[in-house]
DNA sequence: ACAGCGATTCTCATTCTGCGGGAATACAGT
DNA sequence: ACTGTATTCCCGCAGAATGAGAATCGCTGT
């Protein structure tokens, strides 16, 4: 009657996936009816096409499902729950923090939270910033497309101090930050600043990054650094978790928004 | 190379709604190169599947696709969008404005906006009310899904004042509310309270609901009620249309969580 | 090295669905 | 009645999807 019957049962099992945020070929399977040697067929496609990420057996929801629902509530989600999470960061390391977006060729700062000090470092919100200087943009940048990097390579770096990097160093420095995961900057933007940034990663792609800053004096030591290191990856990983759905297993604390339900029905 | 050569078109055709949020059958054919006819055949299947809507020739995202990406999203939306829009109601309309959510067999309010005064009604925030009494919990009734409406009904209704609906009452309001599009209470949870609210209507299901509410001494009049209605539709409009991923002509004011973009490149 | 095991891909004969050009229908506007 | 646009129908067949089972892959433990 339907006609189509594959793309349906594609979909089923896509849906399948978003609901249960994170399950197995099999248990999708069984739960469709539907023969195990075909499900796998749908996953791989799904997976090509980013629909789904897969890690040891175990499949979540992946990018592709993000822009499906535009990017408008991605943000929305990032920006909710991310003060939470800034919040938290800020209580731990003492220093304002904020996250980043990338936009185009050009990084904003889409929430900020600043600690009880006299002196800290102060973002504007809102702004359109280059991708080239600071640690949060250079991080944006390292997991941009191949396009926007030469763009911006090409387009004709701004300096802002004598510690901004030149397109040489940028260049060479991104293959580093996406193997070490973090970047931190001396200087780049204002003298006298500190500012380390980690990227949220999901499914292979920097979806913002948390940036904190900070002036040398409090924030030059290594063991500064890598202390805020610890608490910013974990709050990465953190929000990171709660773009998918919902998600299994909690390690650390997880951000979610509401989500109190639990009674019965849900509507389908 | 591929398989499932229908699967990944159909695919490709949902991301193409998704990423226009406002277009017609013939568009995304030519853009994708399928044939006319092909392609209604997969926005047939799509819309009765709910992962487009179809208005007047005129396709956009479905409510299927915000369950695709999770309840999480979109409720980070409406909290982020929300807000504003509470905001704007409690400028106009000077009373207190929340929005209320469905969460199972109860409805919880997910954020509030209060006026400038003395008296003024209050709500609690992020606790779970019942869904038979009140003018937000009651909307949200009136669009939930049947076994839900008969859990409700089945379950014993609390009573508050005198006039907290009865089951029979309530029952017999539903569908009217369904016709005209709003609900309000005179006193169900609280005596002396007045409370109106709107469905905020996405695809034919009810996201949310906006609910404005003050003492009767202010609210009690024809006039003041159609007021403030107008001022909830329009809200409610535009709160819907935020969630349409990014839509076309901007009727009265838009409100979008940043989005700011508009450089180049856009990776996929 | 080897066995054991679960996850994943491959194979392939058979079924039957999706295909698409074009006709038919529906419906509004004039 | 006529024009235009949106949508569904029609229909024979190329070829896509199917699914049971075998074959691989990548482990871990011994």
């Amino acid at each position: 009657m339907a006609g189509q019957a594959s793309f349906e049962r594609g979909l089923r099992i896509l849906s399948a996936v978003a609901d249960a945020g994170d399950t197995t070929v099999e248990a999708v399977a069984a739960k469709l009816g539907i023969p195990v040697s075909s499900t796998y067929r749908y996953f791989r496609q799904l997976r090509e096409l980013g629909f789904v990420q897969e890690d040891a057996g175990l499949y979540r929801p992946g990018r592709a499902l993000l822009s499906l629902s535009g990017r408008h509530l991605t943000q929305s989600h990032l920006a909710e729950v991310g003060t939470a999470v800034l919040k938290d960061i800020v209580d731990t390391v003492g220093e304002t923090a904020v996250m980043v977006i990338r936009v185009g060729t050009r990084a904003m700062c889409l929430r900020r939270v600043e600690p009880d000090k006299a002196i800290k470092y102060t973002f504007a919100v809102n702004e359109l910033l280059p991708l080239s200087a600071g640690a949060g943009p250079r991080a944006l940048l390292a997991w941009a497309p191949a396009d926007v990097v030469r763009q911006v390579l090409d387009g004709g770096l701004p300096r802002f101090t004598d510690n901004t990097p030149t397109a040489e160093q940028l260049q060479s420095s991104l293959a580093q930050i996406r193997t070490s995961g973090w970047v931190v900057s001396r200087g780049e933007l204002d003298p006298g600043a500190v500012s380390v940034a980690v990227p949220v990663m999901f499914d292979g792609e920097a979806v913002c990054a948390l940036n904190v800053a900070g002036p040398e004096s409090r924030c030059g030591s290594r063991t500064w650094l890598n202390n805020t290191l610890k608490t910013m990856n974990e709050a990465a990983e953190n929000l990171a978790a709660s773009l998918g759905t919902l998600a299994g297993q909690g390690t650390t604390r997880r951000y979610t928004t509401q989500e109190a339900g639990d009674d019965a029905a849900h509507s389908a």
